[in-house]
DNA sequence: TTGAAAGCGTTACCAT
DNA sequence: ATGGTAACGCTTTCAA
């Protein structure tokens, strides 16, 4: 039987409430001698006292820990830094505030139905941007502060969002390979990523870019394994001379399979990945990649969670939701060149 | 105001305690007709009601979430590997069993003198192995389970732990540097880990390693920055011509001050890493290190304390701690070679 | 098959 | 300056 509040107050002698406001000291309207309080401090600690924090939350309606619902439960690793650079900026944010972080795929579970306040959490930051209309309903009527990441504004009513440029990114990157001289040009969407809300926006303002160029951009999606690359590319009448992806992971994962495949890059096939971390430098070749401010994103998203989670507490009324952009830069690195050789000209 | 229970049982014309049964049923002995479950279930999502957990755990006492203490707070990167792979291993093990992870550093705060629990967790993996002999009894006497990482068996009575096997991996360390020729070897340990319970264990087995083969080993502490490196490794002098290192990413640093001082590696000094993960293949050269299986270890902690978790809420009697010891090999890669040339003989 | 009441451990309010 | 009482939201006896 763990001592409880009521224990320590018995051998004490005097009541739980005194106990309480000696150890957690809240208030301001009552006052302990010291001397008693020296005692009750005393007889906790002879107990080996440790206060229950669940019951504590309970009351206090306050557990100083925010959730965070990821997009996908991926390893940790090299070839995918975007959890690793995600988990810094929460980190970060969080621990100088002395909030736990709890990760916590069960709530990222759809058949939930957003169905994400269950009172352990003061807060969720919410990093998985594939969600349905009955999702995005359960999330905008949370009782607790939600902040998304990665999601375009006003996708969800109510809610602030932290999302990257996409449509001005993906300018840089249709810019860059029109540029170099390439017209046939993909942007290619992993299955993994195909409901994401940003796969839409992406794939937009990637075919407006391309019209704006005068031309006519194609959207594929591949297998997790870019199988597509086996079944399109194979030969050399190749359908594009460039493509773009929706991750650097995936974009590695191509150009895996380009070496497997004898394709040569960027001779042969220009690749663009998004989310330019140091993996980029360790591919073979280097990866020309939009530079996503992951870290920063993760950052300021916590903290405007933080703020939130404050206001509530205060009974401040709900601020107005935000949306915050991030500019993207296009790194270029060795990926992308003009196009070997004209193999069909579009007439 | 939230949605109770009792709100919903008001709804339905019910009792509480019947919606209790009917939406998270964990009764045997009770039975609801089928018509009045289908009816509360109604209620409860047109009120759209949301358990609260809290309340559930506190009663129940079973949280379905296990708190990590690590180390040191650093951040996830390429550097530094440990942490990435700690936290597959952990995160492996507890998301296939729906467990929720919490990530709290606050728990690593000694001045808490071991209070470790508190409620908000059904376990915890301790992988801060620096503590002193207050937090030693702290933990022991902690009333939900524990297991220990990186720490030494019997170090901490009544805890299993988890524990690369040291001895044997310095062996090797030793026999691989003594094997090139190397006699004046150094162990350097960064100033952060210093208090680390395995650099003792590592430490002693070193000397005792050196000593089996007739040499004097040398133990220094260096700043966090391998200041050290320009103390005593300036000029041609040197006090060795090998060091081996507590951990991986010191060695990387250490690395990089030898390119800033002009030392040679390995051709001047032979270097060692502790932690053998693909971040050795990044180094200039790359690093010989012992392989320490991070992951797995972690994983099997993991699984080790959800089993302890599970006896704990059977009510079983407390199992006996456990030892477990991982073989760790060495990785030989560029950063170890013969000496150059003997500055001087041991006579 | 169902309900009432008592608690889990803590804290807030209102007394004294 | 201190104590009694109620309540946070849920579940578990026990009784009907």
């Amino acid at each position: 039987m763990r001592t409880t509040l009521r224990d320590v107050a018995a051998a004490a002698g005097v009541s739980a409430m005194t106990v309480s406001k000696v150890l957690h000291g809240t208030g301001t309207n009552v006052r302990v001698s010291q001397e008693k309080a020296d005692q009750i401090r005393k007889t906790a600690s002879e107990l080996q006292y440790q206060p229950n924090d669940l019951a504590r939350s309970l009351r206090n309606k306050r557990t100083m820990t925010v959730g965070v619902v990821f997009r996908q439960l991926t390893r940790l690793n090299q070839q995918n830094p975007y959890f690793p650079q995600l988990l810094n900026g929460v980190m970060a944010a969080l621990f100088e505030q002395n909030y736990t972080l709890a990760l916590c795929p069960k709530l990222a579970d759809l058949s939930n139905n957003g169905a994400v306040s269950d009172g352990r959490f003061d807060g969720i930051l919410w990093c998985r941007p594939d969600f349905t209309d009955e999702s995005i309903q359960g999330l905008s009527r949370s009782s607790v502060p939600v902040v998304m990441m990665h999601t375009p504004a006003d996708l969800v009513p109510g809610l602030s969002t932290f999302c990257a440029d996409n449509e001005t990114a993906m300018r840089r990157v249709v810019q860059h390979l029109v540029g170099l001289g390439h017209e046939r040009v993909a942007f290619v969407i992993d299955e993994q990523n195909e409901a994401a809300a940003e796969a839409k926006a992406r794939s937009e303002a990637f075919l407006a870019a391309m019209s704006d160029f005068g031309m006519q951009g194609e959207i594929c999606v591949w297998n997790d394994d870019a199988t597509g690359c086996v079944e399109a590319y194979v030969g050399t009448d190749r359908p594009h001379t460039a493509i773009a992806t929706f991750s650097e992971a995936f974009a590695g994962i191509i150009l895996r399979r380009c070496v497997d495949l004898g394709i040569q890059v960027p001779a042969d096939l220009s690749v663009v990945g998004f989310d330019s971390s140091t993996f980029c430098e360790t591919t073979q070749p280097r990866l020309t990649a939009v530079n996503q401010p992951v870290e920063k994103m993760a950052y300021e998203a916590t903290l405007h969670l933080l703020n939130l989670i404050q206001a509530n507490v205060e009974g401040l009324p709900k601020a107005l939701p935000s949306s915050s952009i991030y500019d993207c830069g296009l790194d270029i690195r060795s990926s992308t060149a003009p196009p070997a050789l004209i193999v069909e000209s579009v007439s």
